[in-house]
Order: C-alpha cells, then structure tokens, then sequence
RNA sequence: GCCCUCUUAGCUCAGUAGGUAGAGCACAGCCAUGGUAAGGCUGGUGUCGUGGGUUCGACUCCCACAGAGGGCUCCA
C-alpha cells in the first residue's frame, strides 16, 4: 500500500497511482480525452481542485465544464480572471467579492475616486481577460494566517473586513466561499501580481476558461446593505463550449423579442402614459379584451368553484388597517393618508381586511365553513421608484382574491382540493411545469402556537405530496402570520415565474376577532387562507404575453378571425362571413380592401391574429374562404360552416384539456 | 430610496467644433383592385423630457427635476 494510491472510480474500476499524486495524474491516467476536459475533481464527495494531492482509498470523480458543478467552477474561475484584469489595469481598485451565478458569475469594485466603469472599459477588460486566459496561469491554493492575510490585503479594506469577520466568528454562510472555517485563509494565486481570497476549487488554469462574455455594469450594495457603500458590479456569463454560450446569449435575444412591454405598444395592448404616473397603465382595447377574458374565465370557475362573489371599496378609513395592523406593519407599501371629515382615508394595499369585514358581519355557524370570498380587488401599493417594472412590478394592481375560512379539520381537504383547483386553472392558460415552495415558520417573528403551525405546516405539504407536485421547503421563509405554499410555472422559454399563492393566516382571525360557532354550541376561531392565483391580473398578463410571445390562444386572442376582401367588389361577401363569424360568437373583423391584399395579410399577422381569412371571385360564387391560419399552410375553398366548425374545436379543445389537465 | 445608462416625430433610431433637425415604418391624400407576409406618388409631422444656468445664439455645454432601462435594496 505504501507508495501507491489506491482510487476507487464511480464506475467500480480502480486505478493505481504513485503517492503524492494529483488529480491532474488522474485525469490523465484514465484516458486523455477526460484529462482534457476535466477542470476540478470530487474525492470522496468533496470538490477539489485537481491539482491537490489525492488521499488513498478515495472514490473520486471527475468534474467536467459541462456538468452544473463544473459550471459553476469555471464560473468562479472567471470571476477571478474578471477581477484580476480590473486590478491590473485601474489602479487603486478595490475587490470585494465575485460569485458564481446562475448563468455566470460577477464581480464587485470600487474604483478610486468614484470612477465608474463604461461600455469601453467593459471592452478593455475583456480583452485582458482574453490575454490571461490565453497565459494559461494555474490557479494554485495556499492558506497563510489571519495576519498574514491581513497583511496581503493591506490595500484591500473589503477583503480585510471579511477575513476579520470569520477570524472573530462572525462568518455567515455567504463567507463559507472566501475563508476556511480554521481560522486560516485560504488564497488563491494564478500570477505573482494576483491573488484573491478564496475557498475554491477552480479549474486548473486559465486556458481551461474562455467561453464567456462580459454583460452589463450594475450597482450594488457592498454586503447588500443599503446604508452600506455602492459598489460597481460587473455581470459577466460563462459557459464550457463556444455552443452553449452562444445557446445562452440567443435564449437572451428571444426573451427581449418576447417582453412584454414591447409587446404591449407593437400590438397595441396597453400603454403606461407618463402623464398617469410611473407604475400606472391603462388598457387599450385590444389589451382589454385579453383581460376582459382571463377575468370572465376566472369568474367562471371560481362560481362553479364554490366561491362567493364580493365587492368592496378601494378606500377604508385608517382604523381598519390599524385593526389589521398593515398601518403597523405594511405602512411604507401604502399610499399617504388622505385627510377627511371624519377620519383619515388610505387606499387600500389588500384585500384581506375588507373581506374578514364581511366574515364578521353577522354570526357564523360552523354549517358555512368552508366559506369561499372571492373578488378582483383592485389594490394600491406603493412601490419604490427603482423598482417599477412594466406589468410586473406595478402601483395598482388587481387581485384574483380569496379568502377562506375554515375550521382546524377543514384546513387539510381544503388546502388539497384548493391546489387542484389552481393547478386547473393555470393549465387553462397554457402552463404544464409547475414548481412549488413550501414556506416555514421563523420561530424569530411568528404568531400563533406551536400546535397549529405544525397542523398548518403538514396540511399544505401533504397536499403537495398528494399531487406529487414537485417542491422545495424554503424553512423560515414564511411570513409571521402562517406558512404558505407558492407555485412557480415554467413558460415557453423555461423562465420560472411565481404566481399563486396559498397562505394559511393566523393573525387576521385573531385581530378582527373572528368566530364561529360550532356543533358544541362554542365559539370557535376559524382559520383564514389567503389565495390568489393569477396573484395579479396585470402580473398574469404580462407572464401571457412573455409565454405565447403575444401569440394568445385562439380562446384568448383579441382579434380572433381576420377577413380579407381581395378587391372591394368581394367587400359585402366579406362582411356577410363577418357577420356569420360574429352570430356564432367569434371576434372577427373585416380588413377593407384599402391597400395591398399582401400587405395586409402583413399587418394581421404581425397583429398574431390566429386566422387570417381571405375571400375572393370563387369565395363570393362557393360560399368558402380561403384560410390562413397561424402556423399553418394556406387552404382554399373551404366553406363557411366547415371553418366554423374548426375554429369552434378549437376554441373548446383548449379548454377541455386544460379543465381536464 | 441607492448606483449606472438613457430621454430627438405615434414607433425604431440618425444628427450638428454650439447657428433651433432627418431616415424607415406609422399617419393623411391620390393612384393602383391586388388570391396569401409589406405596390407607387405626394404631404404634414417635432416646444429635440421639464425647469433653470452659461452664451450674441443651446437639441448640443452645466445644474436641478421628472420619466424610462439595467441592477441593488425592498416586496409584513
């Protein structure tokens, strides 16, 4: 044994390597298109890089560029280069921290005397980072003491501030990256003028990086502290291949043909007219008739649902939000008061206080639970200037609210047939891939007592389990008042975006004092859930126009049919389908003959309309059109009743697989 | 709120060492009546984001503000 490593491989091979050996011999050793492309290695579970000693008797893997471990290393590795080509060419730079990302990595600065970085430095800055690639530098650890690593960052205040930080013990799981838990500190070094903290591992050298491209300048808070100083982050991508960073920087390209604000002006849908205030849209008509049908479809299940329909107002007298306790807690997201006779006025952040209102309007049997409120409350929020984004992020909005009250022995059906009453909706409008997150107590900031937490707790994560739907426990992440469920759906572009949520609430009850009576005749308190499921009908729209990249469904779509006349003489035949198309419910409208039949066929498909009708001389004599319809070949002659019939398929067979999921 | 960038016609964008502006699309008028993805001619487009300042003169330079974009922070 002695002299020799012995390594056992995941494929139960075993390899025999002289001792000292790294994993570079490895790599080597079994095979050189592996030696080739491996950056960094596992031994015994553990990433390292390759060029450590092996210990005897590992299992040991090899880590490849294309693996997510692999990516994430050359990510880290190119956010050392990023910062090594800054330091070398703006003196007096400071370096902070620069992480691997999804996607890529970044790096953080600060520039001596304020200096900020342009679109020019980024250029220069990569074509340093070409040159060090190029240099083929190894990357080589050493660890040294906390005062000797003080002593190496003399110049670099943020690198000593983290390095005091874990030598007094106050590291957090965000320090893990930059220092060793033993108190030493571990460097990495790939030239004599560069060296950073770090825990790594990296790939071997720089030549092994390459296919990455530097994107924006950003701020950001040092340590994300917003009192703290502003950094200047530089966002970088990084990829193993030429192919998939080209993949990437393409998938990039299609997400900005898709965003929503583009879409909206391009086809007309809404626009958010400066004069209205930043965050405020108004819908245009064809934007409005989307919405007009998501909502008349929301209402349509939610009444065959078993919800009840409510109203209320979007002003309340500040009392009941010091009831609620928003004025407490949610003050910085309200509008300012407005002063009146009789009290002062808010616009109303939620819904959730008026419909306990209701809840409390009488006295409830428990013969009513679970009792089902449901409303398209439109709520004010005042949302910071920086962080308005188009639909997204917007200052009014409109709730698909519910709010359920329950008994304790209700809670776990309820909450269960609630998921498959969202997850049926969300497959109405085109979503498949859904993810979810089960959010838990933080014992630091909650109400309510142990035993219902555990009940609500378990409740929500047996009805995942139930559905088998895929989810992630996010422990402590829950708001004060209950935990909740959220789910994420995956759009055409396989972007995540959170929509629903179901939220157990334990305080509400509480603070207005909710009851019910129950068959032991005693007053009881019910349980609230909070749930929406578009989360904002704006929000929604917005993730609809993104997803069919303004192509809706033919059941959503604005402008359903089309119809062309190929020459005014065809114009009354034309109208005559229109009026047909309109009889059996269709949106359809009549493109008059006013310019080229080429051109306009142009302009109602770049308007996505899913038919486009044309009709001419042997329409007109045939009773038949001549049909082009989105994604399909052209077809002529076809009659009236028959194209009826089609569209009518449809329109229902989309709804019937969605209902039917 | 903080950092950076941006703001010129309805849209997308050019532009001037500082001498008050252009292109394409859109729009209007006329011609063309065209069978499946943008026909031709003509025309009008504008407080160059707002308010100050420097200057003989500011769209251009400076300051402030507003709005937008990218981030950060925030989103009980």
């Amino acid at each position: 044994m002695n002299g020799l490593l012995n390594i056992l491989l995941p494929d139960g091979s075993e390899r025999e390597l002289p001792a000292g050996a790294t994993g570079a011999d490895l790599a080597a050793s079994i095979g050189p298109r592996l030696a080739k492309v491996a950056i960094a290695a596992t031994v015994n579970g553990e990433l390292v890089d390759l060029n450590v000693a092996l210990p005897d008797r590992a299992t040991v893997g090899i880590i490849t560029p294309e693996s997510d471990v692999g990516r994430h290393v050359l990510r880290h590795s190119s956010a050392h280069v990023l910062a090594q080509a800054v330091t070398q060419l703006f003196a007096g730079a400071k370096y902070t921290i620069g992480p691997a990302i999804e996607d890529g990595f970044y790096y953080d600065f600060e520039l001596s005397g304020g200096r900020t970085f342009s679109d020019d430095d980024l250029h220069a800055i990569t074509a340093r980072m070409r040159e060090i690639m190029k240099a083929d530098q190894p990357f080589v650890r050493s660890a040294v003491s906390t005062a000797e690593g003080l002593a190496l960052f003399a110049d670099q205040p943020y690198k000593r501030e983290i390095i005091e930080r874990v030598a007094s013990g106050g590291a957090e799981d965000s320090d893990v990256g930059e220092v060793a838990g033993d108190g030493s500190v571990s460097l990495y070094r790939n030239t004599p003028d560069f060296v950073d903290l770090c825990l790594g591992p990296h790939v071997p050298s720089t030549s092994k990086l390459g296919h990455f491209k530097l994107m924006k300048v950003a701020g950001a808070y040092w340590r994300g502290n917003e009192k703290g100083p502003m950094l200047q982050r530089i966002y970088g991508t990084a990829w193993a291949t030429k192919a998939e960073l080209e993949e990437h920087l393409n998938r990039l390209d299609e997400a900005e043909k898709r965003d929503h604000r583009k879409l909206a002006v391009e086809l007309d849908l809404l626009s958010f007219p400066r004069e209205l205030g930043g965050g405020l849209a108004v819908w245009h008509p064809r934007g409005a008739t989307v919405r007009r049908l998501m909502e008349d479809y929301s209402r349509d299940r939610h009444a065959n649902g078993g919800y009840e329909f409510v109203f209320s107002p979007h002003l309340a007298n500040g009392n009941l939000f010091q009831t609620s306790g928003h004025l407490d807690f949610y003050k910085d997201g309200m509008y300012p008061p407005m002063e009146m006779d009789n009290g002062t006025y808010y616009m109303k952040p939620m819904n959730c206080p008026m419909h306990c209102l209701i809840y409390r309007s009488r006295q409830r049997s428990y013969r009513e639970l679970p009792l089902r409120l449901f409303e398209l409350g439109t709520v004010y929020r005042y949302e910071r200037a920086g962080t308005l984004h188009g639909l997204m992020r917007i200052r009014g909005f409109t709730q698909d609210d519910s709010h359920i009250f329950c008994t304790q022995d209700q809670l776990q059906d309820e909450i269960a047939s609630l998921l498959d009453f969202v997850l049926s909706v969300l497959r109405a409008f085109g979503f498949t891939d859904f993810q979810a997150y089960l959010s838990t107590r933080d014992p630091k900031k909650s109400v309510g007592s142990d035993e219902i937490w555990d009940k609500a707790t378990e409740a929500l994560r047996q009805a995942l389990d139930r559905h088998g739907l895929p989810y992630e426990i996010k422990h402590g992440d829950a708001a004060f008042y209950g935990p909740k469920i959220d789910v994420d759906v995956r759009d055409a572009i396989g972007r995540r975006w959170q929509l629903s949520t179901i939220q157990c609430d334990f305080n509400l009850p509480d603070r207005f004092d909710l009851e019910y009576v129950g068959s032991d005749n005693a007053r009881h308190q019910p349980i609230m859930l909070h749930r929406a499921l578009f989360g904002s009908v704006e929000r929604f729209f917005g993730v609809l126009v993104e997803h069919f990249a303004g192509a809706f469904p033919t059941w959503l779509a604005p402008v359903q049919v089309s119809v062309l006349p190929v020459a005014e003489a065809h114009h009354d035949y034309a109208q005559q389908v229109v009026a047909e198309l309109k009889a059996a419910g269709r949106r359809a409208v009549l493109v008059e003959a006013n310019e080229g039949l080429g051109k306009r066929i142009a302009v109602e498909k770049s308007a996505k309309v899913p038919y486009v009708l044309v009709v001419g001389e042997s329409d007109v004599h045939a009773g038949s059109v001549g049909v082009n319809a989105r994604g399909r070949d052209v077809e002529r002659d076809v009659p009236v009743s028959e194209f009826l019939r089609r569209i009518a398929v449809d329109v229902d067979d989309a709804m019937a697989a969605a209902v039917h999921g």
